[in-house]
DNA sequence: TTAGTTCGGTCAATATGGTTGACCTATTAT
DNA sequence: ATAATAGGTCAACCATATTGACCGAACTAA
């Protein structure tokens, strides 16, 4: 049955929502959150990333990243390395164990976008994707 | 500049973040935050509608649910109106207050989609209802 | 070399938004 | 009369964020 909603604000809500909703219950399996999937999205897409940039990508206080990053490193999930070149910076990467569980969260959200393009078609899966694109670029100016 | 992001993932993110940033920053204003904006849009959307369907529609607990509300009825933007056929039940509606503030905070939503529409073309923007249609219902099975 | 700046880490206080569990009243249904 | 439903409220708890302050290490520029 369809959610019978055709408003894009609610469209985006219950979208966004759905597609959150299975990797935040594996996360809570591990007592981890959101947060923690967005940081190992983050490395694993830009693997060697400063604390920096993930902070500005994150638009989160250096304070709000602190917690959980450390818990990843801790937990083993990302290795937090000197940078040679600049040792007061750490460049990020996900260790063997970070990608799995990166692979893992993100997969069940690829899949709920595969399904949702193959079912749509192509010329809707770029729409999509350029309605997307634009609304993310259109709020920074 | 664009963020140079073309995954879907990415896209829903960055966007999702871009749409919210506004009414955040103007409920914050108010002391307000983006339940309440949530609260104020499900009601202006089906007026009358009762507690129970809130929670069902917003998936939270009663008790998550109530601080929010009570602010906004409190704060004269939503209405608790008994309802007739069954006193136990009460209706929502919004003030003439809570109909402004709602379409000032959805009005900075709506004219983002606005552009991003116009820009990607007609096509695009039935693609994207039609991807995030998909998205939100195929979570459901 | 000294002085200043940047990167990162950490502590503390505070706010918000959610969870469960328990309990209450009023109302309706059996 | 009893049970079920709709809603409100209290309490304890947890996660995620904020700001402000401070620190050390390392790089940069005078």
């Amino acid at each position: 049955m369809s959610l019978g909603e055709n408003e894009p604000l609610a469209l985006l809500y219950f979208g966004f929502r759905t597609v959150v909703k299975r990797p935040d219950e594996e996360l809570a399996r591990f007592g981890l959150g959101r947060v923690h999937h967005r940081v190992l999205f983050f490395i694993a897409r830009r693997p060697g990333l400063p604390v920096s940039e993930l902070m500005t990508i994150l638009d989160v206080s250096k304070q709000a990243l602190h917690a959980p990053l450390r818990r990843l490193v801790g937990g083993g999930f990302v290795r937090s390395a000197e940078n040679p070149e600049d040792r007061r910076e750490r460049r990020l990467t996900l260790t063997a164990r970070g990608k799995a569980l990166e692979d893992r969260l993100s997969g069940h959200q690829r899949r709920l976008f595969a399904a949702a393009f193959k079912s749509a078609g192509p010329a809707a899966a770029r729409g999509f994707c350029s309605v997307m694109q634009r609304l993310a670029d259109g709020g920074a100016g």
